[in-house]
DNA sequence: CAAGATTGACGCGTCAATCTTT
DNA sequence: AAAGATTGACGCGTCAATCTTG
């Protein structure tokens, strides 16, 4: 048995089963793909960042990132300023409207949350803790480099 | 603890720091991504497969499957042909040449995450396609996975 | 019509090359 | 030169529309 493959399929499994890479739709109209709402969330933890700092954050490239965050702002999430202490960077932070946007996401995940997790037994929860907890372990021990 | 977006947040992560999002180049030069291994690994174990048959195994959309397998042939990994009974369904099958390069893929992947393989033990792998098994299950008995 | 497969338009990520600012 | 950001080309997935075969 391959076990070694075990791990990648039941990771692109989860995510299609999740509907982490369809976007969703909240109460209210608008529709947020994931890094949408990751980017959104970030921002409203702490603002402002820079791109850097955002892809830092969200392991994202930084290409990923200035196409991330044009989007946001043309949806009027978020506005851009460059640094006057240091024109190469910009300063990205929510606006009203973003901050709406990202409190109403929440909820509506948190919805689903529960309904998730009202479908668990107690031995279910084990073994979800258990599993994630034993590959979690692994990777912090393994570091984060990964080879070519 | 916002514990609704810790599982996105670690997939993706996990993602990243395994290099699943990219292709690698096994000893002999050839280069695959990870949906053309576990294509190759899926026809490998069982030969013939109709395109939504591998779809249905691999989780993925009939159109994607079409480029996959599309891209496969066109390496020379694997065959189609028209099932004579039904005309409709394609009979894919690896070749000689595709069948040595999974096989290749497989000891190149090990040698890939020996660190991390190495510091798991038979229990740990146990506990963790558990721990992923019973995720995805309670996800699908709650509905479709995803949020309208 | 239904089922299998294909194609087009698009989303979201990568890498590599480029531009501006320091 | 180095750092932050942008753009182009591409990979790989989605959905929707379409073609062929049954």
């Amino acid at each position: 048995m391959p076990s070694s493959i075990v791990i990648e399929e039941l990771l692109s499994q989860l995510i299609r089963t999740l509907g982490l890479h369809r976007p969703i739709t909240i109460p209210g109209g608008e529709t947020l793909s994931l890094s949408e709402a990751l980017a959104l969330t970030e921002l409203a933890a702490r603002s402002p960042l820079s791109q850097r700092e955002l892809g830092d954050r969200l392991q994202l490239e930084k290409s990923s990132v200035s196409r991330l965050v044009a989007g946001l702002e043309r949806q009027g999430w978020l506005t851009r300023e460059r640094d006057p202490e240091n024109r190469r960077l910009y300063r990205c932070a929510l606006t009203e409207h973003g901050l709406r946007v990202v409190e109403r996401w929440r909820t509506h995940w948190h919805q689903h949350h529960d309904r998730l997790l009202a479908s668990l037994t107690a031995d279910d929860l084990d073994a979800i803790r258990a599993g994630f907890a034993t590959l979690i372990r692994a990777v912090d021990s393994v570091g984060r480099g990964h080879l070519s």
